[in-house]
DNA sequence: TTCGGAAGTTGATTCAGATCAAAGTGGGCG
DNA sequence: CGCCCACTTTGATCTGAATCAACTTCCGAA
């Protein structure tokens, strides 16, 4: 589950609307799929882009439609999904600052692309931006490095997905935000906000919210965490987390 | 589950180990990672290359083992699987001709790769190999396309795994064999080899062996289904099979 | 040709998580 | 300020798939 990290900090969310950032100083810079980009590749991408923002809960892309731009997360979380007929739905990846929607050479989207907190993008027109990947080598080695990102966060989840039980899932989903906020800050952080409501937990984990509020309802009585808010929670005994996850103790790298 | 298919063609499997087969005359030249490569191109691969061959059941790279090569299936179907410290295991991916095993730029490999079928791969040292991709934009751009394909696969694998039952499992993996079978075949072809065993299609499935095999039977009781052999059955009804799967009807595409 | 073991089937039972149902909680807006 | 509605929790029950167990079939090697 590498790669699928949530951005806390409110404040970077606050990119209003219109207000138009220079490359050089926009906060996923080094990230994106400009990050190999020199300063006169940057000047290139400055003159095609545009920002658009969307509330929470807003549709970005419908599965189907013609995808006429691609974008960068500026700031926000957004999320990609599959329905099936009946409605049945699973969150089949997860947009954080710095990722990357859309594909060079694919004309429709496959799944649709919903704002899961408010979101800044920047965007590109499909077409142009196809041909800048054709010819800047560093924008094209970006975007693979992403993709194999993603890739390998998709085959974490799909072990998650086939083969562990409720309770591991939702030690595993913990354990995630946990990591994400101490590479953010400082030290021992202990306190988590949760950017989703339990229905959206659910349907990226392959539950149902009620089996989700059950577990965090088991993991407080438990003494592992401690909500202070249905939104936000403390870590009390992050090693019982950490063998909850099924994970392997040392992290998954052997030898 | 578009991109994952299987090559039933036995005879392609039976490429000897030590067979040195020019580039140009590769059965996988046109969607492998040197399909963009012009001649010139092609030549430095071929200079760079050497064969391996692996028996079925040999495990071709264990988790967490140095990644000296990336290499390109030629012949035969290879799998990627993560097991947990109880034994569980699910498969991440399956590679069958063309597909490419290793990432540039990672040193370690993060899921055991295990020969389904016997397989023979076109291998490359990993160190002149990045240097080839940083250098050649073919391949980049040819590495960036599988890579994406692969992400396609696995989202609908992710919907599969999270939400559908056993009996649409089964069905969408036999409904992928058919399609496979009819792109190799000349038309409404409804005999289908299994390439693995009840074991393997459970782990592919996240199921256990006995769920997968109670669901051939109920399929084969049902008459949407009749088995020659245990490895080999006819489609008897392919819209039961279809209904069954729990996708849309139309394929997939609104609008 | 028979033996042995791996692969597969089928049945009985159990159990985790889904489903159905009913209260609780809190934040935003009139 | 208080009402409303979306979100959440908790309980009771049901059920699909896992688990445990026994038996069959097939294939390959002695």
């Amino acid at each position: 589950m590498g790669q699928f990290f949530f951005d806390l900090d409110q404040d970077t969310m606050a990119i209003p609307s219109l207000t138009r950032v220079k490359c050089s100083e926009c906060p996923i810079r080094h990230r994106a799929v400009c990050a190999r980009c020199d300063t006169d590749e940057l000047e290139v991408l400055e003159g095609m882009k545009s920002y658009r923002s969307f509330a929470a809960g807003e549709v970005i892309l419908w599965r189907g439609e013609p995808l006429n731009f691609v974008a960068s997360l500026v700031a926000g979380v957004a999320s990609l999904s599959k329905t099936m007929e009946d409605g049945r739905t699973q969150m089949v990846g997860l947009l954080l600052p710095s990722d990357f929607i859309g594909r060079p050479g694919r004309k429709l989207i496959e799944f649709d692309v919903t704002a899961t907190t408010d979101v800044t993008l920047c965007c590109f027109d499909r077409k142009p931006f196809e041909r800048l990947v054709d010819e800047t080598p560093h924008v094209a080695q970006r975007l693979m490095e992403l993709a194999l990102d993603e890739l390998d966060a998709a085959r974490d989840w799909m072990l998650l997905l086939g083969r562990k039980s409720a309770r591991e899932k939702i030690a595993t989903f913990i354990d995630m935000l946990v990591r994400r906020s101490q590479g953010t800050e400082p030290l021992a952080k202990t306190t988590i906000q949760l950017p989703m409501t339990r229905d959206q937990i659910a349907n990226y984990l392959g539950l149902t919210l009620e089996t989700v509020s059950r577990q965090f309802s088991a993991l407080k009585k438990e003494g592992v965490v401690d909500f202070t808010d249905r939104r936000q929670f403390e870590i009390l005994d992050i090693v019982a987390l950490q063998e909850a996850t099924g994970d392997d103790s040392d992290g998954g790298i052997l030898s």
